[in-house]
This record gives C-alpha cells, sequence and structure tokens, in this order.
DNA sequence: CGACGCGGTAACAATCCGGTAACATTGGCC
DNA sequence: GGCCAATGTTACCGGATTGTTACCGCGTCG
C-alpha cells in the first residue's frame, strides 16, 4: 500500500517513542526510528525522510545541533521540534535554528498530527507528475515521457532529473545536489555528477552540446529551465 | 528601506491588534491590518501579503471560513492562527483547514516572531530579486535581466554585483570589496577589482567611460547607484 | 556461470575565466 | 601646465572547471 509519506522519529524515550511509531504507522506513514542524536543525525542525511520528528535532549548530539547540522548541509525537509522544554527561549532557539513547528511536552496526540500533516501538506507541493517541455515526468510509476513515448532513465538519472524538476529555474551548487541525489555520505567524485548530466543530456536534450534544460552554470553548478533556453 | 516582507494582520481586538502591528512594524515588516473577516478577506485577495495572522473569532467572517475560502482560491501564502481558542479540536480544525500554524492565546511576543518567521523563510526561499534601473538581478537563479532579456555574468562578476546591489548608495572600500568578494584570504592585486569592474561595466553600462551604476571614488573604492547617476 | 547494464573512477580535451603585467589615461595638487 | 598616483584598458597566460571517452567493479538476471 502506498505510504502517505517517510517520518524520521528521533526520540530517547522508549515508551514515547513506541506510541509515536505505532500512532504514524497506523496512520500509514512509514516510520524510521532513532534513539540517540547521533543515529537521527546519520538517518536524515541518508534516507532523506519527508519529516523529522526531533526531541531536544538526546544522549550524543541534541536536536538544537542536528537541526542546525541539517540546515548547513543545504537540507530542506521539515523539522517538527517535540519536547518538554518550553521556555520562550527554548522555541524561538529552535525555530530560528531551522525548525518549522515546535511542539511542547505533553502534547495532544490530534494536535501533533494534524501540524505534522500541515508541514507535509505545504512540503508535498510538488505533483506526483511534473511537465517541462515536451517531456512528462511520472514521480509514481517512475517513468520518463517525450510526448507519450517512454524515455528510460537509470535509477540515478531518474533521481537527478526528479530533483531538477522540482527545482525549476534554480541556481543549484554543486555539493548541494551532491548531497540531495547522492547523499551525504557518499564519497564520489565531483565528475560523477557531470557524468550523470550528460546521460542525462543525451537522453533529453535536442543537442546535448547546446542544451535547453539543463544548464551549467560555471563555478557554481545546474540550472534546471522548465521551458528549455529562451535564447 | 527594504521590507522584510508583508503581514496582513486580521484581528478585531484593537488593543491587541496595535500591539501586533507595531511589533511587526518596528521589525520592519510592511504591515496591513484589517478588523474583521470579510476586509481581512479582501486585503489576503488584493494585496497578496506573504504572511496572514488570522485571529478565529471575527465580525462578519470567521477566521476558519477565511482560511478554506483563501485555499479554495489556489493562494498559498502562510496563515498563522492566532486565537484564544486553545482546544484541541480547534487546533486541528484550523490546521486541516489549511493553516499552517496555531498559536494559543496568551501567546509570547517572541515565540509569534519566530513562528512567524520559520513560516516566512520557508515559503520566501521562492523569489530574491533586486531591482535597479532597467536591471533585475535574480538571486535564485543567479541570472542578471535588462528589460526582460538576460545579460550573461560571469561567477565573479555575479558576486560582485549582487555585493553592489545589497548595499545601493554607499561608498565601499576596495579593501572591504576584495574582503568580500575575493575572500579574506585572497591574495590578489588590487587590480583585479579594477578589471572586474571593467568587465561589469562593459556588460550592464551604456558608456562604460561615464558609469551610471558604478562609479569610482577616487582613492576610496566604489559606489553603487541603483538608480543610476542623477548628473 | 556468463552477460549485461548501471554507476563510478581515471584520464584526456576543451573551454573559459580571472589574474597579472604593461601601458594608457585620468584627475588631483602644487 | 606638469608631475604623480590611482584607475581604465588591453593582451596574454595559467589553471581550474567541465565535457567526453574509456574502462572497470559489482550486482542482477537469465
Amino acid at each position: 500500500m502506498l505510504k502517505r509519506g517517510r517520518i524520521l522519529i528521533v526520540e530517547d524515550e522508549p515508551a514515547l517513542m513506541r506510541g509515536l511509531k505505532d500512532s504514524f504507522a497506523g496512520k500509514n506513514y512509514e516510520v524510521l526510528a532513532a534513539a540517540d542524536g547521533e543515529a537521527g543525525m546519520n538517518l536524515a542525511l541518508s534516507a532523506s525522510p519527508d519529516l523529522i520528528l526531533l526531541d531536544i535532549m538526546l544522549p550524543r548530539l541534541n536536536g538544537f545541533e542536528i537541526c542546525r547540522a541539517i540546515r548547513e548541509q543545504n537540507l530542506d525537509m521539515p523539522i517538527l521540534m517535540l519536547t518538554a522544554k518550553g521556555q520562550e527561549e527554548d522555541i524561538v532557539l529552535g525555530l530560528n535554528l531551522g525548525a518549522d513547528d515546535y511542539i511542547v511536552k505533553p502534547f495532544r496526540l490530534g494536535e501533533l498530527h494534524a501540524r505534522a500533516n500541515a508541514l507535509l501538506r505545504r512540503s508535498r507541493k510538488q505533483a506526483d507528475i511534473c511537465r517541462f517541455g515536451e517531456f512528462e515526468l511520472d514521480l509514481i510509476s517512475r517513468r520518463l515521457y517525450r510526448n507519450g513515448s517512454e524515455v528510460e532513465l537509470t535509477a540515478k538519472e531518474f533521481k537527478l532529473l526528479a530533483h531538477f524538476a522540482a527545482r525549476p529555474g534554480r541556481a543549484l551548487a554543486r555539493d548541494a545536489i551532491l548531497n540531495a541525489v547522492w547523499g551525504y555520505s557518499a564519497i564520489v567524485t565531483p565528475r560523477s555528477i557531470d557524468r550523470c548530466v550528460a546521460t542525462l543530456r543525451a537522453k533529453i536534450e535536442a543537442d546535448p552540446h547546446q542544451p535547453a534544460y539543463i544548464q551549467t552554470i560555471r563555478d557554481i553548478g545546474y540550472r534546471f529551465e522548465p521551458e528549455g533556453r529562451a535564447a
């Protein structure tokens, strides 16, 4: 059955963790769990969840540090802080570090779900089908069509193109792309990205030497132009 | 002075309205105010604010109805509900109707600001454009347009121009520019900056010998005049 | 077990800044 | 008006960055 989204829960108290896990799993979310800060950080970076529920007082690495580290990596999944620390300074600090919402224990489960949904709703902006030029990228069936006929993509190519298509017109830094598509821990040459872009261009560009969709910005990275190059 | 964003406050209690207005205006937001639901709805539709602070119990049209109506119009500015109704059902209802956050009176002003900032931060990522003269500098797509047609810039030129555009009308010392644009540790001739300014002028000035935008201040550095030279 | 395809690295080629140097010009100051 | 310092201008070169090709390891599937 199709999941509504992947949620990472970082919480060290076993009872609460179990409750959260069950309640979100019961609502048909895919749940990832981490009981300490380091494990949470690793999962956040490697599993690219759609939402993170983040406790603050955690062993090894606290929630504030995790939050800042995630944002420094240019990852922008929503973060909902979930903690007993209800002082205004803590709330302000958490939100300023890049959290999107902050809820104080003890909380009502219904409210938590509603807040989680609100965050997911907003980030889920991305439609299931992206159209650009004469192409259709179907994120559900993971297929790309050009004027109705399929263009076969490899897994990496698809992920990269989906990343591009979700960020039309924006200048994307090479390292940000590497983080998002390859994962933070991937130890790959910066050249891998060129290579993947090259194969993608070969498949979607009319003239790969004059790319209309995937433009390179020297010294920066790439930019995806859904309407093709205006020039 | 450049505003950080346009906020619409819909609140019927005059004292609270005044407090909110002052506190946001003091933080350099542009504030729109509405004292009843209908006025709020009209402003939401016509003024396209970047954020709406929405009371629920309002004369004429309540906050829930406004929220739903806005979302039905496919407007997606963030909505922060701000109300004395702290029952879980109300919170869940508000969030499910399309609100992005919900804060219960009495609230702490610092928390409200932090939450408003968090919402703006997320939605603001969409556009960051500096205008000057007939130019538009898009910091997101990293492009410069003159009357709609693109002017190609190199990485250094772009960085330099962005630096200028962010500091309109100010005399900028040469070494300060070097620090900011080249980096504190760059070991370059002071002439590099002239060179880069020269290429920039060649691209944006009508007559590079009579620069209107990038003026040199002898013995000091340069000054960027967004409206062109008054003389 | 072999073939194949994906995805990565390495090596090479082409390009493109961007820095320096050298010279021209300007402007201030006496 | 002339000298000097600061800036504009031009030409050139080196190196970093990206495109491209070739190759290889690994997992999958027949």
